[in-house]
RNA sequence: UCCUCGGUAGCUCAAUGGUAGAGCAUUCGGCUGUUAACCGAAGGGUUGCAGGUUCGAGUCCUGCCCGAGGAGCCA
């Protein structure tokens, strides 16, 4: 490369370029002309930057080129930076030099437009709609979520143990499971990594997984993907009293990091600051009991031993300016493994999360049941295949000891902290009980 | 699986049972500071599919397909 050409500068870096030449490596966001200037926008994947074509003032060529110019042609630019209050964003780009790297092809032109478009044809066009501002605002947000959650349990001694996606089993029956053929053998997509975790706390006393889990269940809503992400810690020695004020500094952790480092991400998809400001610990915490009276209060149908419903959820949140952490559910709503409370046996040490504003639950956890004839006769009880379980009852027949831990499902928390209408577009290509493409 | 709403130009949407239209996008022309630029013109349609009622169906009826939201279930 010419060593005196210009540097090549990311457009979030622009201000720091003010009166010098720069090239930006990029594809064309929109133009607009007016005769003998043209306005082309740029994006390069970390911001926009109005340019300025000016016929008089650059070489026939260029600006013939620069009237070519279709949306997300891909192309090279060299030009001078200026400070200018009229240009969107207070800096723009006066080009001296354009390499067009692909024109798109007006005759085929890039179905995105800037105009409005509906669900469907977005998500068809999945693979291009991820180039918008709003979308990769989300995409960035996502990213801080997912980097804040490992920090923070990188930084509180937990080892990354990474779990299978391929199982010989379910952990909580098979009715929600992809089945897959494994070799002539039935094998399901994992849609927790709860009992390997446990299997690792007991190895390094303080462990994570995080990874795609998959339900395939025919669940319609804004709340549901068959695919999503999850973070799972697990903890050795630890019980449902040591797993809710974790689950509590995680959260307003991650929201902390967002605000302190993607403001502008939240800002750009018009998310209420404020309320995202304040999610911070303590949050307020209610017996299921208690949350049951709530409910019945607010004219919900529930009665004492159901699980909450999507409304439910929405009621309870609606009457707290912060996530709610709800705990001990009756355990006949639980999973086999949840260990009951001791001074109540028809309740569970468990926990849920759930987010303000109706975004409904983000955690789901408690104390494992440590007690090797407990276990066995709760998986009894639920009908599961024993065989399957039998390494999983070796956890407690070598060393068993009280652990606890939680999962949190990575798109519902974007979901909130973005303010989106939908968890669809909280992760790159959603795939959801209608939608497997692209 | 159930309930509700929807499917008309590339996109977003109009159209009392009576000649299928607008905006955006595309093409052509105009404009030296535009801000989803603007102004003028042109091209663009098997109204989701299959039947039925009617002199006449985008519109009414039946079945199916596809989508959206919600319920159930869950993170």
């Amino acid at each position: 490369m010419d060593p005196n050409s210009p540097p090549k500068v990311e457009i979030r870096n622009v201000h720091q370029h003010v009166d010098q030449e720069v090239v930006i490596e990029g594809w064309l966001y929109n133009l607009r002309e007016s005769g003998k200037i043209l306005f082309p926008i740029f994006r390069d994947g970390t911001g926009l930057i109005q340019g300025v074509v000016v016929k008089s003032a650059v070489a026939p060529e260029v600006f013939a080129n620069g009237r070519e110019l279709t949306q997300e042609s891909s192309l090279r630019v060299t030009g001078k930076v200026r400070a200018e209050p009229r240009a969107p964003g207070g800096f723009e780009l006066g080009v001296t030099a354009l390499e067009v790297v692909q024109l798109v092809p007006a005759d085929h032109a890039y179905p995105i437009t800037p105009k409005d478009h509906g669900v469907e044809f977005l998500m068809d066009h999945r693979h291009l709609w991820l180039r918008s501002t709003r979308q990769r605002a989300i995409l960035g947000v996502r990213h801080e979520i997912i980097k804040a959650c490992r920090d923070f349990f990188d930084d509180r001694g937990f080892t990354l143990v990474d779990t299978p996606i391929l199982t010989p089993s379910a952990c909580e029956g098979t009715t929600t499971l992809f089945e897959v053929d494994y070799f002539d053998e039935k094998a399901y997509l994992t849609q927790s990594g709860q009992l390997y975790n446990e299997a690792a706390a007991m190895a390094v006393g303080k462990t994570y997984c995080f990874g795609p889990t998959f339900r395939a269940e025919k669940s319609k809503t804004r709340r549901h993907l068959t695919e999503f992400w999850m973070i799972e810690p697990e903890v050795a020695y630890a019980g449902l009293d040591d797993i809710m004020p974790l689950a509590e500094e995680l959260v307003a952790f991650v929201v902390r990091r967002v605000l302190d480092h993607r403001r502008a991400e939240i800002e750009t998809l018009g998310r209420d600051i404020a309320k995202l400001e304040a999610c911070t610990a303590p949050f307020p915490r209610l017996t299921y009991d208690e949350a049951v009276e709530i409910l019945i209060e607010k004219g919900s149908e529930i009665t004492w031993g159901g699980d909450f419903g999507g409304t439910d959820e929405t009621l309870l949140s609606e009457k707290f300016d912060r996530p709610v952490i709800v705990h001990r559910y009756p355990s006949q709503v639980k999973a086999f493994y949840m260990a009951p409370d001791t001074a109540r046996p028809e309740v569970a040490l468990c926990v849920d999360v759930l987010a303000p504003e109706g975004y409904g639950e983000i955690i789901g956890g408690g104390e494992r049941l440590a007690d090797y004839d407990l276990l066995l006769s709760r998986i009894e009880e639920a009908k599961l295949p024993r065989e399957a379980f039998e390494w999983y009852l070796d956890l407690r027949r070598y060393g068993t000891v009280p652990h606890a831990g939680f999962g949190m499902g990575i798109e519902r928390v974007v979901a909130w902290i973005c303010g989106l209408e939908h968890v669809r577009e909280t992760i790159p290509f959603p795939r959801m009980l209608n939608r497997l493409t692209p």
